[in-house]
RNA sequence: GGUGUCGUGGUGUAGUUGGUUAUCACGUCAGUCUAACACACUGAAGGUCUCCGGUUCGAACCCGGGCGACGCCA
């Protein structure tokens, strides 16, 4: 279905004489489109002609938009050709494939078949061929709301660790574009928007709190006859995401406690994949409506992915599922497994990993029971009252220890004081490494055997 | 096309921002123990730190290019 012709920019003399005037798409009752020469256009591929349909492809669009060429829609939702597809109106769009080239060759006009690989954009998760289509939908302007996401970080009121995903965060929000926040699913929350029966609803709609706030407004200015509907669109998911750090604290109400209390808060911390889909909008949401940036630290975490390095996928089938590992190695084996990866780096889940930390909680649990069969008994008062009365974190009394018992304390100090630095940093695997160093190779491997 | 991450003993990895005989674990080998141990302790071997240049007194770490693997956006 051709809505324009596109001639290559450059010279091209079995077209040139065309730029300019109008062709008449067959099949369609005398449609005339416009021939127009454009640098998008490879004079060597193909015929050297191009036709595009601004109303069925993203790029033809764009196009279509920069050249000022109308965008008409063929196909009605349920894929099926409209009036504007002329002979075809009616035909199902597999069928509507078909049809043209099997007339053009009952009718001999056909000139010459050869085969072409097409992309065809299909579904991720049925495999269903997609079809573009122009429809209305409502947008926020993003602009104005990045760049004051962009000054947060600019002025340090924002912090986004590890550090290179504030480039990233930078490139995407100086990059912005306008978010579609309409879906049409059958689950979500409302657009709150109402319009009025029998006006025209893009020159007439009325924004409300609720249907009843809605029906009052336009009683004031219809009368109270007036009959409204409300808009039938849900809201994009991410969009209630992005108001969650003040959304669930009372707002719009700021005088709550809670709001008082926990907005904002200093540290976020979730997985890098979702920097624009929640970070970014939470962002800018939570300066748009409360003037302050929602969180001071953003943490981004790894993802986990297959022993393999591949993402995790249904249709691939490497799902890690944890009760499975659990059962294998022990809550606190992956627990502790999760704990140790790097700021921002997706961890393998690979087996040695996990084996390796099953051993460790093995040896956290003997060493317990070592620990628990030289402790006096509980009915030991006095022997109880001793313990208690050493205060290991001054110096004069760990100076009384025996030698042996110094030492192990005196490291457990350097513990504390070195786990206390990284968590200010959010070193967080090196303070699982350090631990695990301590416990098992200074503690475990020594003590009991002396 | 744009952008980002990664490439380190057989396997999986740390390396904090230039100065280590390159970390740890699993595995392998040797010895010990019947012990707090649902398996431990003491040792050993094993690494061209992807390839080629550059900066530097000095680079696994910084810069450039190649090769390979992967993610996001378009």
């Amino acid at each position: 279905m051709a809505f324009a012709w596109l001639v290559s920019y450059k010279k091209d003399d079995r077209y040139s004489r065309y730029i300019g005037r109008m062709a008449i798409v067959p099949m369609t009752f005398g449609r005339h489109v416009p021939i127009i020469s454009d640098r998008y256009v490879d004079k060597d591929f193909g015929t050297g002609v191009l036709k595009i349909s601004p109303g069925h492809d993203h790029n033809d669009y764009l196009l279509a938009r920069k050249l000022g060429l109308p965008i008409l829609n063929a196909m009605n939702k349920d894929g099926t050709l409209n009036e504007v597809a002329g002979l075809y109106c009616g035909l199902d769009r597999f069928e509507a494939r078909k049809k043209p080239w099997l007339d053009l060759e009952e009718t001999g006009l056909a000139v010459k078949k050869e085969p072409h690989t097409l992309r065809v954009p299909r579904s991720q998760r049925g495999g269903e061929v997609i079809e573009p289509l122009v429809s209305k939908q409502w947008f926020v302007t993003m602009e104005p709301l990045a760049e004051k996401a962009l000054q947060a970080v600019e002025r340090g009121e924002l912090t986004i660790m590890p550090e290179r995903f504030e480039k990233i965060y930078n490139h995407w929000l100086s990059n912005i574009k306008d978010w579609c926040i309409s879906r049409q699913l059958w689950w979500g929350h409302r657009i709150p928007v109402w319009y009025i029966v029998g006006k025209d609803c893009e020159e007439e709609y009325i924004v409300a709190r609720n249907a009843n706030e809605a029906l009052e407004k336009a009683q004031e200015k219809y009368g109270k006859d007036v009959e409204i509907y409300q808009e039938p669109d849900v809201l994009d998911t991410w969009f209630s995401s992005a108001l969650w750090p003040f959304s669930t604290l009372g707002w719009p109400d700021v005088s709550t406690q809670d709001f008082k209390k926990f907005y904002p808060i200093t540290v976020l911390e979730t997985g890098h994949d979702i920097l624009f889909f929640w970070v970014a909008r939470m962002v800018m949401m939570g300066i748009e409506f409360t003037g302050a940036v929602p969180f001071s630290y953003v943490y981004l975490h790894g993802l986990i992915r297959d022993s393999q390095g591949r993402k995790m996928s249904k249709t691939l089938g490497n799902v890690i599922d944890p009760i499975d590992t659990i059962k294998e190695f022990g809550t606190d084996a992956l627990r502790f497994t999760l704990a140790l990866g790097t700021a921002g780096q997706d961890l393998n889940l690979s087996t040695e990993r996990l084996t390796s930390n099953k051993a460790f909680t093995n040896k956290l649990w003997n060493a317990g029971k070592f620990v628990l069969q030289n402790l006096p008994s509980q009915s030991d008062i006095s022997a109880w009252e001793t313990i208690l009365a050493c205060k290991f974190d001054k110096e004069e009394a760990l100076l009384r220890l025996p030698l042996p018992e110094c030492w192990v304390v005196s490291k457990l100090h350097c513990l504390i004081d070195m786990v206390t630095t990284r968590y200010d940093k959010y070193f967080f695997g090196d303070i699982g490494r350090e631990t695990y160093d301590f416990f098992w190779g200074d503690f475990a491997d020594w003590r009991p055997y002396v």
